[in-house]
DNA sequence: GCAAGGTC
C-alpha cells in the first residue's frame, strides 16, 4: 500500500484551483511541477490537465502521404500518444507514490474519456492506488463537497464510446482527406480536407448557395395608404383572403394590383370594421448556453470566434463562469439574490441589478436544455474594475451580466391593436394596421439588446370613418433565401447535432482556413462546391448529418454496454472500405474535377493578349496580382489593391469579360471591380499637381501630384518618380480638389475630397503632409489596441517599454519584453504576437 | 501536414 498523498485530477487548471480551494477551505498552496500548477494541502494534491493530454494517431510509418495509399489507413492500427508532454510527465511524477487517485474531470462523455486517459497514465506508474471518480456539474461548495463525500467509479463503457468516436473520425477524416488531396495533387498547406463535422457544415453552406443560384424571383406588389383619425395618421396595408382563406398582403398580378391601387387612390375614406386589442406577455430569455451567447454577441457585432475568445478571457480572469456549456438551467445552489447584490455595486449595470432586488420573489427562467456539463454562462460575484477590461471585453461582459439580470427579471407586456378598415367599393378592398405598445417593459429595462420599437395606431372604434390618403403601390420581388450568418450556422449545427459547444465556432474558422468559404456571411468557393459534389457522389456519409446521428446511436449503445468499441469501429471500417471501392475507380475524374474547381476560384477571365486565362496570383512578397495562366509565354499582368485578400464576384465586366474583384479586409472590405477597367481608368485620370516636393523640389524641381494608381489606389507622389520616391497615402475614393488654404510650413495647398453621394460631407484633408503626420500619430496611439488582449493600459506599458506599433511587437523577444512589463509573462506576449499575425 | 474533441 502506497503511503503518499492522495491525487485529484481535473480537466483544467482553473477547476483544479477552485476545487482545491473548496476542499481545503482556502488553505491550499499553489506549487509548480514540471511547469504545471499543482495545489497542495494536508495529504492532498490536485492537478489540472488541459483537456485531452493524449491523442490518437496512426503509427509514424504512415506519416508520408505519398508513400501510403489512403485506403491503407482504414486497416492501420490507431495509437494513443501523449500530446501534452509536460502535463503527462507531471501527472506521472505525482501519481507514482499516490495512495489514492480521484478523477474529477468534467461531467460529460468527453470528460469521462479524459478521465480514463488520466487513469491509464496513472496505471503506467502505479498499479495499486485505488481510483475513484467524482461527478458534479458546477464547482460550488455544496456540489463538490457532496461529490467527494460519495465517490463513484469511472464509467469505462462511456469512455469507450468516446474512443470509438475518436477512431471513426480519424479513419474517415484522414483517409478521405488524403485521398482528395492526392487526387487533386494538393499536398502542401493547401490540402483538401473533409470530416464528419466539417463535411455536413460545408454542405449546409453549399446547399444554401445552390438554392440561391436556382432562385427565380417573382414579381409582386404591395399596397399601402395612410389613414387618419382627427389629426392622427397611421399607415395601413392592403390585404385580401387567398384561396385558403388566409390573409395575404402580396398581390401577384399587376393588373389586379393596379385595379386595387386605382380604388384606393380614388377613395377618400374607409370604414373601420374590426378593432382587436390583445395583451401579449413577452417572457424573459433563458440563461445563456454557448450557442445562445454567440448569437446574442453577434447581435452586437462580434464574430463567433471573437465572442468566444473574449468569453474565455473573462472566464480565466474569474468574471464569468465557464463559457463552453450546453446547459440553459441554473443549478439549484445559484442564489440570484446574492449575485444581484454583488452586481449592484458594478458600473453601468449596478443600478439595474439593484432594481431587481426589490422583487419579493426571484425565480430565474430556465431553458429547454438541461445538462450536467457546466452551469449556464453567468457572471460571478467577482467584479472587474473599469481598467481591468478593454472596451470590447466590457461590452461582452456587460452582455453576460445583463442576460443574467434578464433571466431574473419580470416578463414584459405588449398591447397589440389591430385595425381593419374597408373602402366602400365593389372590390371592397381592406386595409389593416397593427399597432403595438410596450405597456410594461419588464426585462427590457435591464436587457436592451432586443428591439422594443413600437408602432403607433390610434384608438379607433368599429363603424368609425377614417380619412384615406396617399395610396402607394410598391413593386417588389421575392428574395432568394439568405446566406447563413455565423451564428445562424452554429445554431443550425446544434439543431442537426453536429459538432459540440466547444468546437462549432472552430469548425467555421476551419472552413475559412481551408479556402472553402469567404466573406461574412460566408460564401462557398468553387473548391467547396467541388468537394461537396465529389463527396456526394462517392462518400455521401462524410457530408451527411446521418453519420453523426448513427455514431451517436452507436456510442449510446457502447455506453449502455450493448455494443463494443470493436463492433462499432469494425462496422465503420467496412463501410469506409466500400466507399473507397468507388473512389479508387474514379480517381482521375475526381482529381480533374477538384483541380478545375480550384482553378475557377482564381480565374478572372480571358487574357486580352493571348488565349489563356487571367488568374489571381501571389507574388513573392505576398501581394496579390492578376497574371496570365500562359506565363512565361505570356507576361501580361494587372495590379490589385494592396489591402485585403481578393475574391471574385459573379458579376463580369461587359467590356473585358473579367470578373469583378472584391477585396476582403474586415471592416475595410471594398469592391475593386474589373481590374482592367481600374487600370485603364488610372491611365486616363490626369495627375493633379499640388506643389513642390519636399525632398527634391529645391534642387531638382520635383513636384508633388495626386496620382491614381493602376491598382485602383491613389497617392500623393513626386513627379520625378522613380528618381524620387517621396509619397504620401491618399484615400481611394472620392474626387480630390485643391483649396486655396496654403500650409505655411510645407508651402502646399489644402486638399478636399468630395463625394458623389450629395449627402456625404466633403472631407477637408488639408495639407497632405500635415494630414499624414496626424494620421501616423493616431495610428501609433491606437494600433497596439487592435491586438486581442491589449487594452489602453497595456498599450501604455508597451510604449514605455519601447514597443509602439504592431510591427515592433511582432519583432520583440517574448522573454525580454515580458520582463519589462509588470504582470505579463512571455506566453502572453506570444499570444499577442500570434494574434497580430 | 490528415479528423474532432478537449483546453489556453
Amino acid at each position: 500500500m502506497k503511503r503518499g498523498p492522495e491525487l485529484i485530477i481535473t480537466e483544467k487548471d482553473n477547476a483544479a484551483r477552485r476545487i482545491a480551494d473548496i476542499l481545503s477551505d482556502g488553505s491550499a498552496d499553489a506549487d509548480r511541477v514540471n511547469g504545471v500548477n499543482v495545489y497542495k494541502w494536508g495529504g492532498k494534491r490536485c492537478i489540472g490537465l488541459s483537456g485531452h493530454v493524449v491523442g490518437v494517431d496512426f503509427p509514424p510509418e504512415y506519416d508520408d502521404w505519398r508513400d501510403v495509399e489512403p485506403v491503407e489507413l482504414i486497416s492501420a492500427e490507431v495509437e494513443k500518444r501523449p500530446t501534452q508532454e509536460n502535463i503527462v510527465a507531471a501527472l506521472r511524477r505525482l501519481a507514482r507514490n499516490a495512495s489514492r487517485i480521484v478523477i474529477a474531470t468534467d461531467y460529460d462523455r468527453e470528460g469521462e474519456l479524459i478521465g480514463k486517459e488520466a487513469y491509464e497514465l496513472v496505471r503506467d506508474v502505479n498499479d495499486e492506488a485505488p481510483v475513484d471518480r467524482v461527478r458534479f456539474s458546477s464547482i460550488t461548495d455544496r456540489e463538490v463537497t457532496e461529490a467527494f463525500a460519495d465517490p463513484d467509479d469511472l464509467d469505462f463503457d462511456l469512455a469507450a464510446a468516446g474512443e470509438a468516436r475518436q477512431i471513426v473520425d480519424l479513419m474517415w477524416g484522414a483517409s478521405l482527406t488524403r485521398f482528395l488531396s492526392l487526387s487533386a495533387r494538393q499536398l502542401g498547406d493547401d490540402f483538401i480536407s473533409v470530416g464528419r463535422v466539417q463535411g455536413p457544415t460545408l454542405k449546409l453552406i453549399v446547399d444554401r448557395e445552390r438554392e440561391i443560384d436556382a432562385f427565380d424571383p417573382e414579381d409582386y406588389w404591395e399596397l399601402f395608404a395612410d389613414l387618419t383619425k382627427a389629426d392622427e395618421t397611421f399607415e395601413a396595408q392592403y390585404f385580401y383572403l387567398d384561396e385558403d382563406d388566409t390573409e395575404a398582403e402580396r398581390v401577384w398580378d399587376e393588373d389586379r394590383a393596379d385595379a386595387v391601387h386605382d380604388v384606393l387612390a380614388a377613395a377618400e375614406a374607409a370604414t373601420v370594421d374590426e378593432v382587436r386589442r390583445r395583451t401579449r406577455t413577452d417572457d424573459p430569455p433563458a440563461p445563456f448556453n454557448t450557442t445562445q451567447f454567440i448569437r446574442a454577441a453577434s447581435g452586437i457585432g462580434y464574430s463567433a470566434q471573437r465572442a468566444m475568445s473574449i468569453a474565455e478571457d473573462l472566464y480565466t480572469a474569474g468574471y464569468i463562469t465557464y463559457p463552453r456549456t450546453d446547459n440553459t438551467v441554473y443549478p439549484d445552489d445559484l442564489e440570484p439574490r446574492d449575485l444581484l447584490d454583488a452586481l449592484s455595486s458594478g458600473p453601468r449595470f449596478g443600478d439595474d441589478a439593484a432594481s431587481l432586488l426589490d422583487a419579493d420573489d426571484i425565480e430565474p427562467t430556465a431553458g429547454d436544455e438541461e445538462t450536467t456539463d457546466h452551469p449556464p454562462i453567468h457572471p460571478t460575484d467577482e467584479l472587474p474594475s473599469p481598467s481591468d477590461l478593454s472596451e470590447d471585453e466590457w461590452e461582452v461582459y456587460e452582455l453576460v451580466v445583463r442576460r443574467f439580470l434578464a433571466t431574473v427579471a419580470d416578463a414584459a407586456t405588449w398591447e397589440h391593436l389591430r385595425v381593419v378598415a374597408t373602402v366602400d367599393d365593389a372590390m371592397d378592398p381592406s386595409l389593416k394596421a397593427n399597432g403595438k405598445r410596450l405597456v410594461n417593459p419588464g426585462y427590457h429595462a435591464v436587457y436592451p439588446y432586443r428591439s422594443t420599437s413600437e408602432n403607433y395606431v390610434p384608438d379607433v372604434t368599429e363603424g368609425e370613418t377614417l380619412a384615406l390618403a396617399d395610396a402607394q403601390m410598391a413593386a417588389k420581388q421575392t428574395q432568394p433565401p439568405r446566406r447563413y450568418g455565423q451564428s445562424r450556422l452554429i445554431e443550425t449545427m446544434e439543431k442537426m447535432g453536429i459538432g459540440t459547444k466547444a468546437t462549432r465556432h472552430d469548425v467555421i474558422q476551419k472552413l475559412y482556413d481551408r479556402g472553402y468559404i469567404e466573406g461574412d456571411p460566408p460564401r462557398p468557393t468553387r473548391l467547396a462546391r467541388g468537394v461537396v459534389e465529389a463527396s456526394e457522389e462517392f462518400a455521401d456519409r462524410i457530408v451527411s448529418e446521418e453519420m453523426t446521428a448513427q455514431l451517436e446511436e452507436d456510442m449510446e449503445a457502447i455506453a449502455r454496454g450493448e455494443a463494443t468499441l470493436d463492433e462499432v469501429t469494425d462496422e465503420s471500417r467496412e463501410m469506409l472500405e466500400r466507399v473507397f471501392d468507388g473512389l479508387m475507380e474514379s480517381r482521375e475524374a475526381l482529381g480533374d474535377h477538384l483541380r478545375k474547381s480550384l482553378k475557377a476560384d482564381k480565374t478572372v477571365g480571358p487574357c486580352p493578349e493571348c488565349d489563356e486565362d487571367l488568374v489571381i496570383r501571389r507574388s513573392r512578397n505576398g501581394s496579390y496580382f492578376v497574371g496570365c495562366d500562359g506565363y512565361p509565354d505570356c507576361e501580361y499582368t494587372l495590379p490589385l489593391p494592396s489591402t485585403g485578400k481578393p475574391i471574385l464576384l459573379d458579376e463580369t465586366c461587359p467590356d473585358h469579360g473579367l470578373s469583378d474583384v472584391k477585396m476582403l479586409a474586415g471592416r475595410k472590405t471594398f469592391v475593386h471591380g474589373c481590374p482592367l477597367c481600374a487600370a485603364e481608368a488610372a491611365d486616363e485620370e490626369p495627375d493633379l499637381v499640388v506643389g513642390p516636393c519636399p525632398e527634391c523640389g529645391d534642387e531638382e524641381g520635383g513636384e508633388l501630384a495626386i496620382k491614381r494608381l493602376r491598382s485602383g489606389g491613389r497617392l500623393v507622389g513626386c513627379t520625378r518618380y522613380p528618381d524620387c520616391e517621396y509619397s504620401l497615402p491618399m484615400p481611394r475614393r472620392g474626387e480630390a480638389e485643391l483649396t486655396d488654404e496654403t500650409c505655411e510650413e510645407h508651402d502646399l495647398p489644402g486638399i478636399r475630397i468630395t463625394y458623389e453621394d450629395a449627402d456625404r460631407e466633403p472631407w477637408e484633408l488639408g495639407c497632405p503632409i500635415c494630414n499624414y503626420r496626424e494620421y501616423q500619430a493616431r495610428q501609433a496611439g491606437d494600433e497596439l489596441e487592435t491586438v486581442d488582449g491589449i487594452g489602453e493600459k497595456t498599450a501604455e506599458k508597451l510604449k514605455d517599454a519601447g514597443v509602439d506599433d504592431v510591427a515592433s511587437l511582432k519583432d520583440a523577444e517574448p522573454d525580454t519584453l515580458a520582463d519589462q512589463i509588470d504582470g505579463v509573462g512571455p506566453d502572453t506576449v506570444r499570444n499577442w504576437q500570434a494574434d497580430a499575425d
